[in-house]
RNA sequence: GCGCCCCUAGCUCAGCGGUAGAGCGUCCGCCUUACACGCGGAGGGUCGGCGGUUCGAAUCCGUCGGGGCGCACCA
């Protein structure tokens, strides 16, 4: 047996806890008998560098659940795993390469860059599962995947294979957002946005052959000038006059409905009605004429490129804006995009820019492969030259740039390929083969459909929002009920290759292929298309017979997905015969993180999914179900709010899309954390705390106690930080402290000199990033370390072997009683706050009964007792029990010093329990749950136990007051009505005890108070401590004391007096305050009695 | 522009119809043999402003101010 440590140390106490529930594989999970399961899939962590507090926040939560429901008896899975998150991780690598050889991935080739970027995932991978083991996840370690792992895989292309049979995945022409830097498109969310210092230039183009009377050239307004070169048309709008007299009406009836409205607001609302006045006459008569011209064909003249491009008239083009015309450059402007859209015939597109950013062939010599910021000076030289400048007005501009490479994004057209995620024709089939089987009118709408509060799966099941179902639920169904198509394609190299080969076939070869794609109809692992020149999209054998029929084709587009790696190597050289080349591009990285719950698993076949060395079987085993079978659909996915989209519902699309099922039932959304200043936590921002610094200064429990308790909801939580200087040791608050040389420096006042947060500047050293908050959870586990230390050591002496008995409930001590009443209350209490999404909640009810009732009152309580051999067995006993609750109820918060106590408990008193046994288990992981026991409920008990808590804690007023050390006891003598004096009776010791009096007795109604005793009062108990009295002391004390009672008893006589309240508030609530104004009346009685005694 | 959320003690947050709570910090007293990462005690708030509903509002409704988030838009 080996003795606890005298003082809590979480390092050595963590690591070698970890150490065992590893080596015992304690979170191993596998399929068996039991029907109740929990399954928690792990949002996935990027590869791209180490976790940081945000991540620390959801796995806790992960790991809370999980360890709760394992408790619980539920077979439980939490699975881990990484992503692969192909650009953020490129772009990282690449960026390294850069900076430390000076390399681009063209000097590496395609292999080499992604051998590259394999070392680095393996690198960060391993620090990524370190970090979370030293947080304590009870993840199923055996069963790690990774996004590009072969199980993940061969998932990937079985999806996309499905998909692209279904039709649903197709190659469409878009604007996309580029990145030049690392050439490849990226998605709406991996943008930010930032004003820059731009211009507002005014263009003029001729236009064509103009009358008398019209004008010769019109004006439109751009910020990026060298896009004219890739104009097809300028827009004007139809009813230039409607507009403009609306907007006109619009800021007079705004003016009128408010005329109070002063200020800045007015006279900007003036101003506003005065331009638009002015623009009436100025600019509309152009306008008309222009619109009137469009209508009749009229084109311009495109300055420098010298092509004519029509006058178009569309409500795109703002009469009260600019001149009022607009450019059209529906190759790199989403707007004008949307305005080719509408204007097909009328115009085409050009695309002006390659993928590095710099000019293409279409645009005239001297611009020619200028970059794109080069170009803008030399077109706006250009056309100054020529007399088309108008003018240039300074402005600043939001642009948006990459979130990954921090360049300026350029809108282009390129082809891309895409889910289709609208309803289509006949439905989308779910779960296709499986039992599950079903229809739904698309992809979108079957994830929104899924999470109505009227759907149920084929299993019965629907997905929901939690702890604030509504609120997020309206953000999920309203992005989803836009049924964007899912653009999934990236110009990446490192991901999942698009497994598609394509390539434009001449009409001889087409007709070769015949035999080819005749393998299609005999196989299943094969799919090809054949989209003819008009776009028409055709199974390869309807080609064929069309383009015998029709002559006049003279190629068309071959694209051939093959579902299988392997049949690359017996297809491929066929497919390249024909010319056909494997698209280059990768996939999202969410297409491959969509499948992550049934991936993992196995699917499609888990039964031969191919397994890393080492790994837990997939497939069925032991006569139980497979992974997939067993674990699919899983419980509950845990996550920050803002992936609810991107993330969350594509899982719900891809689920019920490949399985027919949703892949959870459970979203449990929770905070985000901010510094001090409530800025979002990032490591670039040089405010992202690592939750391993924390861990290394606090302790895991004390960092996971604390993030618990900030988890109230989904508000997002400020969580102040602190820098240890690098000179003093001391913490520095960074939201209060001064900054040095850069943003990321600060200055230690004391040393006086600078320090850097980033840790990249060479010549300042760096400081480690933590937070004070986290005291509190160091403080907790102390506490919880110094209880079970002092209840080992009173243990010890207990007999082992008898160290149960069954007690009979009503024959224990009172404080016996009371302590198991209120542990009751507290298994509830922390099994509803569980229950309710609310970790805040039931860590405090679990803290608590812990440090309040158990440590402040009970420890107390039994201290006599342990020291009195005939009185001792049953303290010890209760002790024990309610210390091995404690333990349980305490784990899934701070599980590494709830086990470390458990195996030291396990070796004194390896049987607890109070009237039986509790059940046992060698590990605290797998130890049950504990039970709400109804019958340890003891109502009167409590309220007696209550009052003699008021009474000692009056008691302890008036010491304090009087400043009576603890070692000198004071005679106390009670006086109380009969009730109340009947219920403290049996309490009587224990006040003495707590309240550290000499003596506590009671005296007759009439007795007279002692001159030397202070008073004081808990409702119509009178209590005395005698010898201490200063008369002025008192009559102070007392004073207040009136003074509070009889505002009090104001408020409730008003309250009373008022009519309508007798009449309309509820019958209990009236009864209450009368009860209260009772007591209050009494108690003033009693205050000014001993006034008047002073 | 549309939508959502937040503003409560010095700080971080609970409470969400019956006249305010916690932790930290502050102040006072204690090394009372588990714990000074502790114990005992005290002080501290017109619940962002203004209006309304109600017998009664921190709590419901409106409005203004401050902060945040999402979605659009920005020639």
């Amino acid at each position: 047996m080996t003795e606890l440590p005298k003082t809590y140390e979480p390092q050595a106490i963590e690591a070698a806890t970890m150490r065992r529930w590893l080596e015992t594989k304690a979170f191993a999970a596998a399929p068996d008998a039991r029907r109740q399961r929990y399954v928690i899939m792990m949002p996935l962590p990027n590869v791209t560098g180490a976790l940081h507090m945000g991540h620390a926040m959801d796995n806790v939560m992960q790991d809370l659940l999980t360890r709760w429901h394992r408790m619980q008896g539920d077979n439980t899975l939490w699975m881990a795993g990484t992503d692969h998150a192909g650009i953020a991780t490129q772009a990282v690598v690449e960026k390294r390469l850069k900076e430390l050889e000076g390399k681009t991935r063209h000097d590496l080739g395609r292999d080499g860059l992604i051998r590259r970027i394999w070392e680095w995932k393996d690198q960060y991978q391993q620090r990524i599962v370190r970090q979370q083991q030293a947080m304590g996840c009870s993840c199923d370690w055996d069963r790690a995947r990774f996004t590009m792992d072969p199980v993940c895989a061969r998932a990937v292309r079985h999806a996309f294979f499905r998909l692209f049979r279904d039709g649903l995945i197709f190659q469409g022409s878009r604007l996309v957002n580029w990145d030049c830097d690392l050439q490849t498109a990226v998605a709406d969310d991996e943008l930010y946005r930032a004003t820059v210092q731009g211009h507002f230039y005014y263009l003029r183009y001729p236009v064509i052959d103009p009358q008398p009377g019209e004008p010769t050239h019109v004006t439109v307004a751009t910020t990026r000038p060298e896009t004219m070169l890739g104009d097809t048309a300028v827009a004007v709008h139809p009813d230039p006059r409607g507009v403009l007299s609306e907007a006109i009406a619009a800021t007079k009836r705004a003016l009128d409905e408010d005329p109070n409205c002063q200020g800045a607001g007015r006279a900007d609302a003036e101003a506003e009605l005065d331009r638009l006045l002015r623009r009436e006459f100025e600019v509309l008569p152009t306008l008309e004429k222009l619109a009137t011209m469009a209508r009749a064909g009229r084109k311009v003249r495109l300055p420098l490129a010298d092509r004519a491009i029509p006058l178009i008239v569309d409500e795109w083009a703002k009469p009260d804006m600019g001149s009022g015309c607009v450019k059209i450059t529906p190759a790199h402007d989403p707007n004008d995009y949307a305005v080719w859209q509408r204007h097909r015939a009328e115009f085409g597109a050009i695309r002006i820019l390659e993928a590095n950013g710099t000019l293409n062939n279409e645009v005239p010599p001297p611009f020619r492969g200028l970059d794109r910021f080069a170009a803008r000076t030399a077109v706006v030289d250009a056309l100054r030259g020529q007399g088309l400048l108008e003018r240039i007005e300074d402005r600043e501009i939001e642009v948006d740039h990459s979130d990954r490479s921090k360049s300026i994004i350029e809108p282009l057209l390129s082809k891309q390929w895409f889910v289709h995620m609208a309803d289509v024709d006949g439905g989308v089939v779910l779960g296709r083969g499986t039992r599950n089987e079903h229809r739904a009118p698309g992809l979108a709408q079957a994830a929104i459909d899924a999470a109505s509060p009227t759907y149920r799966s084929p299993t019965d099941r629907r997905v929901s929002f939690h702890p604030d179902g509504d609120r997020y639920s309206k953000v999920y169904l309203s992005w989803l009920s836009e049924k964007r198509d899912w653009c999934i394609s990236r110009q990446l190299w490192w991901g999942h290759r698009i497994p598609v080969w394509r390539g434009s076939v001449p009409r001889q070869n087409l007709l070769n292929l015949e035999s080819l794609l005749q393998a299609q109809e005999e196989r299943d692992d094969i799919c090809a298309f054949v989209v003819l020149p008009d776009g028409t999209r055709l199974a390869p054998l309807d080609a064929i017979a069309r383009l015998k029929a029709d002559s006049g084709i003279t190629e068309a587009d071959v694209l051939v997905c093959l579902r299988d790696e392997a049949s690359e190597s017996t297809l491929g050289p066929a497919l390249a015969a024909f010319g056909l080349q494997q698209d280059p591009d990768v996939l999202d990285t969410w297409f491959s993180s969509a499948l992550w719950p049934h991936s993992t698993l196995g699917w499609p076949d888990p039964e031969t999914a191919r397994l890393d060395g080492g790994q837990s079987p997939l497939g069925a085993s032991d006569g139980n179900d497979s992974a997939l079978a067993y674990y699919y659909p899983g419980s509950c996915l845990v996550t920050g709010r803002d992936i609810l989209t991107l993330w969350v519902a594509r899982m719900v699309v891809m689920g019920l899309y490949n399985l027919g099922d949703v892949p959870f039932t459970d979203v449990f959304l929770h905070a985000n954390i901010q510094d001090g200043k409530g800025e979002r936590m990032s490591k670039s921002k040089g405010n992202g705390i690592d939750p391993v610094d924390i861990i290394d200064k606090y302790g895991a429990d004390a960092m996971r106690y604390v993030l618990c308790e900030m988890q109230t909801g989904t508000q997002d939580i400020r969580l102040p930080v602190q820098a240890i200087s690098p000179y003093t040791g001391n913490l520095v608050d960074l939201a209060t402290a001064k900054h040095g040389r850069t943003i990321f420096t600060y200055l230690d006042p004391e040393a006086g000199k600078e320090f850097d947060v980033l840790g990249t500047m060479p010549d300042v050293p760096a400081a480690k990033l933590v937070s004070e908050r986290f005291e509190v959870g160091r403080a907790l586990c102390n506490k919880l370390w110094n209880a079970a230390r002092f209840a080992l050591m009173n243990l010890e002496g207990a007999d082992a072997a008898a160290s149960h008995e069954p007690l009979d409930l009503a024959r224990l001590d009172l404080e016996d009683r009371w302590i198991l009443s209120r542990l009751r209350a507290a298994v509830a209490a922390v099994q509803d706050g569980l229950a309710a999404y609310n970790p805040s909640v039931a860590v405090g009810a679990a803290r608590d009964f812990f440090w309040n009732e158990l440590c402040d009152w009970y420890l107390e309580m039994v201290k006599p007792r342990m020291r009195d051999p005939a009185r001792a067995a049953v303290a010890k006993q209760v002790l024990a029990a309610t210390l091995d609750q404690v333990l349980r109820l305490l784990h899934p918060f701070v599980p590494f010093i709830t086990e470390a106590l458990w195996q030291r408990l396990g070796e004194l008193v390896p049987v607890r329990g109070i009237d039986r046994p509790f059940a046992e288990a060698e590990l605290l992981v797998h130890a049950p749950w504990p039970k709400v026991r109804r019958e340890w409920h003891a109502a009167e008990v409590e309220a007696q136990v209550s009052l003699a808590q008021q009474v000692v804690a009056a008691l302890r007023e008036v010491r304090a007051r009087y400043a009576t050390p603890p070692s000198q006891r004071v005679p106390v003598r009670l006086r109380a009505g009969e009730t109340t004096r009947a219920a403290l009776a049996p309490c009587l010791d224990l006040v003495a005890h707590m309240a550290g009096a000499a003596s506590v007795e009671y005296v007759d109604a009439d007795a007279a108070r002692p001159k030397d005793a202070a008073t004081t009062h808990v409702g119509d108990v009178e209590a005395w401590v005698v010898g201490v009295v200063d008369v002025d002391k008192e009559r102070a004390k007392l004073g207040k004391e009136l003074d509070k009672l009889r505002g009090q008893i104001k408020g409730l006589e008003s309250k009373l007096g008022n009519d309508g309240f007798v009449a309309k508030a509820p019958a209990e609530v009236v009864a209450r305050e009368r009860t209260n104004l009772d007591r209050a009346r009494a108690q003033l009685t009693a205050i000014e009695t001993s006034l008047r005694a002073l």
